[in-house]
DNA sequence: GCCCCTCAGTACGGCAGCGTATGGATACGG
DNA sequence: CCGTATCCATACGCTGCCGTACTGAGGGGC
């Protein structure tokens, strides 16, 4: 790839991603209340004139950096994992990538937004990534063999575990060997 | 001045014990952040000079109110379920108890921690009540004859289900056949 | 080079919430 | 019936944050 001088931040002037980027870090940590446009000035080592030139007040970050969240997690994010084709070896792998936490980051927005459920933007973005992520399952499921009505449960059982399994590896602080932990929730959820 | 509305307590004068229950109503739908001196006495019907009768800071409202929470819903709270001598129907209990979302208050405080895992104190709060729910589930797993490496992670995994169900239940608005859902559960989760 | 648009700094008003001070009201034991 | 502790109201100062208005600096297209 060419690299252009604007790639990176190391340009003085920010953008409007960049205030997007920063709002998804505090939510990360804090929820929509960390979402604050003078302290994500701080952050960013300018003041908050520079963000009312990007965005016309506080909400449209939020709704901004929530439609960028899920745009990122729905099945954009997907994708990689719907590639596959053996649906066997697709359900092994979501499993196990979960399990294991591959992506740190993620996760850390999606638990934190449960904090902020009541907010309607919040659930529809939740909504979304969850629905997209259950679709996934569910038709892997249906690859599998299984009947329609038992895939769509088996697929939302299977997925509630994979949340419950970020709460306890974000709460606990103890990682309890994650080998054993995959394969103990691959042979629950992988049809014999 | 008119008499302000005194809620169902018909008590005039409120307690400590008032204020934390108004609190862990206030974190079950908006987190840490809705926990407020100001907007508490106002849903309570009175001023904050009351509230600083009873408590010397909003930190220490916070504290109270997390200890009464996993106080309640620690060893506690699963007496119910403890007490139940059969193993099988233990653990049958359990799941259908949580899919069908029979408290559904407790769950909502739960998942609004998640959101504020940050603060050192929720931690130390919902670590509590995870780890009693665990050694339940663990031993109740262990006492269907499970080896107890084993017991650990399908109980591991089984309580995460739990967590996970309780957090689509409360994103998506709508119930997906409750029966039918705990009925996949148990196939899933009760050793054959 | 010139203009214009974007990004950033400064200053101000306003609001909501925390904490304090103080005094009044009510219950309860003596 | 009185005194004391508890609960509650009012008023005030303070801080943090939002949003607006205005100004300034710099870079790119013409």
């Amino acid at each position: 790839m060419a690299y252009s001088p604007r790639m990176v931040n190391d340009s003085p002037r920010l953008s409007a991603q960049d205030w997007t980027r920063a709002a998804l870090k505090a939510i990360a940590d804090g929820g929509l209340a960390a979402v604050g446009v003078e302290p994500l000035a701080r952050t960013l080592g300018v003041t908050k004139g520079s963000f009312y030139a990007h965005f016309r007040n506080r909400d449209e970050l939020i709704t901004a950096a929530l439609a960028d969240w899920w745009r990122n997690h729905g099945e954009a994010g997907l994708a990689e994992y719907a590639a596959i084709a053996d649906p066997g070896q697709r359900l092994r792998e979501l499993l196990t990538a979960v399990v294991r936490s591959v992506q740190p980051l993620a996760p850390s927005v999606h638990l934190s937004l449960l904090g902020d459920r009541n907010d309607p933007r919040v659930k529809e973005a939740v909504s979304r990534v969850n629905q997209a992520r259950l679709n996934l399952l569910t038709n892997t499921y249906r690859e599998l063999g299984l009947p329609p009505d038992q895939a769509v449960n088996r697929a939302r059982v299977a997925y509630a575990a994979i949340l419950g399994l970020l709460h306890l590896a974000q709460t606990e602080a103890d990682s309890p060997n994650p080998d054993a932990l995959a394969d103990a929730a691959a042979a629950i959820f992988l049809p014999s």
